[in-house]
DNA sequence: TTGAAAGCGCTAACAA
DNA sequence: TTGTTAGCGCTTTCAA
C-alpha cells in the first residue's frame, strides 16, 4: 500500500492538514515544519493519490478549453477523436474540458473564442492556431495571467505557449524526398507543387525536400518550385503544362492540397501511375488514390496524438503542476502505402 | 456535474446501496427494481465515477501479472516502456502490477511463472507466450478459474485468451511486396530469406509477401523461400550462393533475423547497397544498416502499444468489467526509412 | 430484499 | 500557525 497523507502525518507528529499545506505550498504554516515535513514524506517515498485529490476536487471547476477547426476533414476528425478522449480521462479526474469548434481559424476568431474561454474562468487553452501577430500577443497576455497553452497541429512561434505539440515539418519534406529517391529512375525530372508561399509548414516541407533530394540524387533535375495555392484546378493546370514542356517528368510531390486536380491531368495525360506522385494527408480522398495506385506513397501525422496531448499537457500541468518535457512535442511523421492504412 | 449513485436513488427511491447492486450485479436485490433502476441510470446517462471507486477499492488488491523476457532489445525495451505506463496508470487506480521477468520463454518457463502467480492471488495475467500446447492447456485452465489472460506480441492460437495484441503479419508480409515492387526494376529476381518454418509469424509474412508481390508484379522472379533459422551465418552463406547463381538478384526480403549475415555477404560480394534489402524489426542493428543504407525499408510494430494495451485491456476487464473490444488488437505496421525513425 | 453507515485519500473551510 | 471536520462517489458490511 502507498505511503498517505496521514501516516506522514503520524510520522511528523502534525495532522493531516498540516501535511498538505505543506506538500502543496499553501502557506500559512511554518516554513522550518514545512521542510521538516517534506523531507519525511520525501523519505517515505510519498506519491499523492490521484483518486483521493480528483475525488476531493470534483466540483472544483478546473476547465481545459479547446479551439479547434470544426472541418469535417478525415484528419480532424481524429484530432477530435484524440480531444475526445483526454476528454474523458480528465474529466474521469474531475476536470471540465470545454472544446469550442469554430468554422474557420481566422485569428479574429480564434482571439475572440480565447476572450470568452477567459471571461469564463478557463485555467487552460489549447489551440489549433494560424501564426498572426496579434494572436502571438493574446498567447502572451494569457500566459502572463498564468494561463497555460498549448498549441497543437500549427505552432506560433515565438510565444509563450508552453509547449507545440505536431509534425516536424522540414523532417517530413526530407522523408518525402527519401521515398522520392527510391522510386526515380536515374536523369529524371521532379516537379514540387506548394500551396502558399507564406504558409510556414509548406516552407519547410519543400526546403526539406528540395535540400535533401539534391544532396542524395545529384541525377535528379527538380525542377521550379510552384505554388497551387490548395487549388485543385491550379495544381492540375501546373501539372499538365509540366508534363507537356517535360515529356520526362518522372515524380510529382505535393506539399499540400492539390492532389485531385494533378492526379485528373495525368490521368488525362494517360499517365497516371507513371508519374510518381508522393503527397500529404492522409485525407478520404488521398487515401482512395493511394489505394488505386494513383499516389505512390503518402507521409502523414499522428492525428490522434496531436488531439490527445494538447489537452493532457495541460491537464497534467494543472492538476499536478507538471510542465511539458519539452517545448516541441513532435508527432511521428507516418509513412503509408496502400499495404499499411 | 456528472450523475453520481445518490442522485439516481433519489430519481428512484431507493438507497444508494441498491442503486450500487443494481448497477453492478452484486444480486440480492428485486430482479425488477434492478431493472428499473437500470433504465433511470441509462436515462440519466450514468457514468461511475472512476476516482470513487477507486478510493472504495483501494486496499483490495487487484493484481495484475506481467510475464515478459528480459532480453534487452530495443524492441523489448519499449514494450517494457509500455508495460511500466499502463503499470502508472492503473497502479494509480489502485490496482497492482506485477512485472515477472524471465531469460527466456521456454513453455516451462512461463508455465511456471503462471503458476507461481495464480497462486500469489493474481486476477489477470498478460503474456507473451510461444507457441506450445502445454502452454495453451494451462491458459485455457485460468479462463476456467475465470482468470483472464491477454496474450501480446506472439499468440497461442485457438486458447482461452480474451485478446492478442499483435501484428498481423500476412499483412505485415505484403507490404513489405509492396515496397519491393516499387523500388524492383523490371524483370527482378527476388529471394526471401525466412527464420524457421515452424513459426506462425515468419510463415504469414512469407505467405502475404510472396503472393502479394507475385500478383502485382508478374514480371518479377521469386526465388525458392529459403530458411536461416536465425542465424546470421547461414543467412548470409545464402545471400551469397545466390547472388553468385543469380547475378541479376535485385532484392531481398527477410521475414525475420539473419540480416547482419546478409549485408556482409553482399558487402563482401560489392553489392551492398544495390541489391534492395527489406526487413522486418527495428532493432538497433537494423536501424543502423537503414542509416547506412544497407537496408531500403524496415517494417516496424507498435511496441509501445504492444506492452500497453494488455495490462490496460486487463485492467479495464478488471476494473470496470469491460471486454476487450475484439478478440486480435492488431497493431499498426510502421514502415521505417532513415528519415522517419 | 433493502437501508444505513463507515471508510478509501485528499482538499478546503472553519475553529482554535 | 495548526488542528478538526465535512464531504467528494463509490464499495462493502451490518442491520433491518
Amino acid at each position: 500500500m502507498a505511503v498517505t497523507l496521514q501516516q506522514i502525518a503520524e510520522a511528523a507528529g502534525v495532522s493531516r492538514g498540516t501535511v498538505d499545506r505543506a506538500m502543496n505550498n499553501r502557506g500559512r504554516i511554518n516554513p522550518e515544519v514545512a521542510e521538516r515535513i517534506r523531507l519525511i514524506a520525501k523519505k517515505m517515498g510519498y506519491q499523492p493519490n490521484r483518486a483521493g485529490r480528483a475525488l476531493a476536487m470534483s466540483g472544483r471547476s478546473l476547465t481545459i478549453g479547446v479551439i479547434i477547426q470544426v472541418a469535417g476533414t478525415p484528419f480532424m476528425e481524429k484530432v477530435l477523436e484524440g480531444i475526445l478522449q483526454a476528454k474523458e480521462e480528465a474529466e474521469r479526474l474531475g476536470a471540465n474540458v470545454l472544446i469550442r469548434k469554430i468554422p474557420d481559424m481566422s485569428a479574429e476568431k480564434v482571439i475572440a473564442e480565447i476572450e470568452e474561454l477567459r471571461k469564463g474562468g478557463c485555467d487552460g487553452i489549447a489551440l489549433m492556431p494560424v501564426d498572426d501577430r496579434r494572436l502571438r500577443e493574446t498567447v502572451d497576455s494569457l500566459a502572463e495571467e498564468h494561463i497555460p497553452v498549448v498549441t497543437f497541429n500549427t505552432d506560433i512561434e515565438d510565444s509563450a505557449r508552453i509547449c507545440f505539440v505536431g509534425q516536424d515539418a522540414m523532417q517530413s519534406g526530407r522523408a518525402a524526398a527519401g521515398l522520392m529517391a527510391e522510386i526515380m529512375p536515374f536523369g529524371g525530372k521532379v516537379l514540387v507543387i506548394s500551396g502558399y508561399l507564406s504558409n510556414h509548414s509548406n516552407k519547410s516541407r519543400t526546403k526539406g525536400f528540395v535540400e535533401e533530394l539534391s544532396a542524395s540524387r545529384e541525377d535528379i533535375d527538380i525542377l521550379d518550385v510552384q505554388y497551387a495555392f490548395d487549388d485543385d484546378r491550379i495544381a492540375g493546370m501546373i501539372a499538365e503544362e509540366m508534363v507537356k514542356e517535360y515529356s520526362d517528368l518522372g515524380g510529382i510531390y505535393l506539399t499540400a492540397s492539390g492532389v485531385e486536380g494533378v492526379c485528373e491531368s495525368l490521368e488525362r495525360c494517360g499517365l497516371s501511375g507513371k508519374v510518381r506522385v508522393i503527397s500529404n494527408d492522409l485525407t478520404d480522398q488521398n487515401i482512395r488514390f493511394l489505394k488505386e495506385g494513383k499516389i505512390r506513397f503518402l507521409l502523414g501525422q499522428d492525428a490522434h496524438k496531436q488531439g490527445y496531448e494538447p489537452v493532457m499537457l495541460l491537464f497534467n500541468k494543472l492538476f499536478d503542476g507538471k510542465d511539458p518535457e519539452k517545448e516541441f512535442m513532435y508527432t511521428e511523421i507516418v509513412i503509408k502505402t496502400k499495404y499499411n492504412l
